[in-house]
DNA sequence: TGCATACTCTATTAAATCTATAGGGTATTA
DNA sequence: TAATACCCTATAGATTTAATAGAGTATGCA
């Protein structure tokens, strides 16, 4: 399941992106137009300030408004930063690669071999979509 | 992540696809051998066998065994019974739709548009793989 | 028949994670 | 200088996952 997290941070980037000019856009204004809680969503703004996709203004007339163009923000970078590793098992992800405790050999073990594809073809995905590619 | 339960109901299977007759095995030969907390595997094995993959023997050289051929048991079943729904989002599920609370609209929506992309291709990992792609 | 074996089933608990909220702090701008 | 709006930490509630406990039931074999 995607948690609300990664949903929530999606529609923010995609609000953002959608932006004519790039005017800093209140929290409460994505909030609101987004149905999502504003504090929680605070959080989620701040992580992805963090992160390098937006920037910040402080006081009035403040807000956040995205770095980069649209089309240059790949999901890859967005999913790792909100979901957590693409692989859905640590033994084959190539940015948290851990050896599984349980599993004594990874070259004979069917969950590898499967999760391994699995890897693959999300990745795909994720690098050959850009944020650009969300808006409507 | 992939849950503990599907991963070890992976193992289980692959294991028993590996047995050369089709001949029951015990629940501890299997825990055993995967590394598997026994009474876990036990709900895990039940569950199995409910959903028509397992069949059981009680009593004295008792046990499960698979009741198909490794090779016409496609993974899509299997991670449904196991994993839920294929889907990261209900809004996208072929299976499990239900439509999101907080979305007005599903066509500009970007998040349906990007899981509609992710849950085709995991589709077709798991349609094109079956328990005998699995095995060593 | 009687007993050991091994699956069956329900309930419960412990741990982890996710989601959301609270509330004060700080920087900026008009 | 006062209002605005982001910044940050802590925490609580809900949900899910993982594991355990324990009694029950069917089977095979001597």
């Amino acid at each position: 399941m995607l948690s609300k997290k990664t949903k929530y941070g999606l529609k923010a980037l995609t609000f953002l992106a959608q932006q004519k000019d790039k005017a800093p856009v209140q929290i409460a204004e994505i909030a609101n137009a987004e149905n999502i809680s504003q504090k929680f969503l605070e959080t989620i703004l701040l992580s992805l300030r963090k992160t390098g996709f937006l920037g910040s203004k402080k006081g009035k007339g403040g807000g956040y408004y995205l770095i980069k163009d649209p089309a240059e923000i790949q999901m890859t970078a967005v999913m790792r930063v909100l979901e957590g590793p693409i692989s859905m098992v640590p033994c084959v992800s190539l940015n948290f690669y851990e050896k599984c405790s349980d599993c004594p050999d990874e070259a004979t073990c069917g969950v590898h071999k499967l999760m391994l594809q699995v890897r693959d073809s999300n990745l795909e995905v994720y690098r050959n979509t850009s944020l650009a590619d969300l808006m409507a």
